[in-house]
DNA sequence: ATACATTTAATGTAGTAACATGTATTTATC
DNA sequence: GATAAATACATGTTACTACATTAAATGTAT
């Protein structure tokens, strides 16, 4: 269905308007579909994301900081979010030994078993996007929705 | 900056996991950027998109049902968004004549004159993007976003 | 060495969102 | 026409986010 016709909006005063609403939508809509998988493994959409990059990491410790800006996220909240993955036990927290301001990360093997538990329902639901989307097209949208955070007057 | 380089991941397990995040990841993006614009007007980005819904209605009003859909919100925070609009003198509720159950809700001149006053900034963010983009590329990104909300597997 | 600025993380506060529930009204079934 | 189910909206609770501030550690200039 088209955004026209799911936001029920016919006109957009530009093609540039009725991309950057459809990205948000569409992005929304995702949200929510991630959002069931998550509530059933008792974790919220920001944790996860948190724990995908402490994986990433392998055994490596991560900072506060750098995890906030690979999300795009405020420090502030990063603390809150790691803590809830301790309290969890999904993840440790270990002051840096050579910055003691530093916080080091790290995923636990029980977050890692959350993890490898999640992985298949995300795979199959990305493999699903097969059905309506060639892989050429996911790397096209891809390398777009880069372009568009390079955008000149990439301030409002 | 390709979505690697940003997230610092080098590998995914498809195009299709790597569309997921980078969607997500970029609409991020685009919220933060729009952030600041909506700050200067004292708006929220949700009661904005209320706004701007109210406002392609023309003087029709819409219930509140209505709203949270096009939305892909609850209805229980859209109730308090436009409670906000009320306040500001962005909008106005009236009880629908036909169903007692419903509210009309309509757009007043404040908030068309509110939003006129940032439909330039939007609109030349929005612009900005052909530095980058084409209004080609833009109408088939579009169109690949619409694809992906058809996807077979919805569910999670 | 000392003063001052910067960096890193955490916390207090207010606003916002998700979810469940409550209330009033309408629609459907008997 | 009475009762049950569905609909439209509002509200209470809990958790999350943005922002400002604080606290501690580090960096830098004189």
């Amino acid at each position: 269905m088209s955004i026209e016709t799911d936001i029920k909006q016919k006109k957009f005063r530009s093609p540039y308007q009725r991309l950057s609403i459809n990205l948000t939508y569409t992005s929304n809509w995702l949200g929510y579909k991630q959002l069931e998988l998550f509530k059933e493994h008792d974790i919220t959409s920001q944790q996860y994301n948190v724990l995908r990059i402490l994986r990433g990491q392998q055994s490596n410790a991560i900072k506060v900081t750098e995890i906030a800006e690979r999300m795009l996220d405020k420090n502030s909240n990063t603390s809150r979010l790691i803590d809830k993955l301790l309290v969890k036990g999904w993840a440790e927290r270990t002051s840096c030994p050579s910055d003691r301001r530093a916080v080091d990360v790290v995923i636990t093997p029980a977050g890692l078993d959350l993890l490898s538990k999640m992985d298949p329902a995300l795979e199959e639901w990305e493999n699903g996007l097969s059905s309506v989307i060639t892989p050429e097209e996911a790397d096209l949208m891809s390398s777009l929705l880069d372009k568009m955070r390079e955008a000149e007057n990439n301030n409002l």
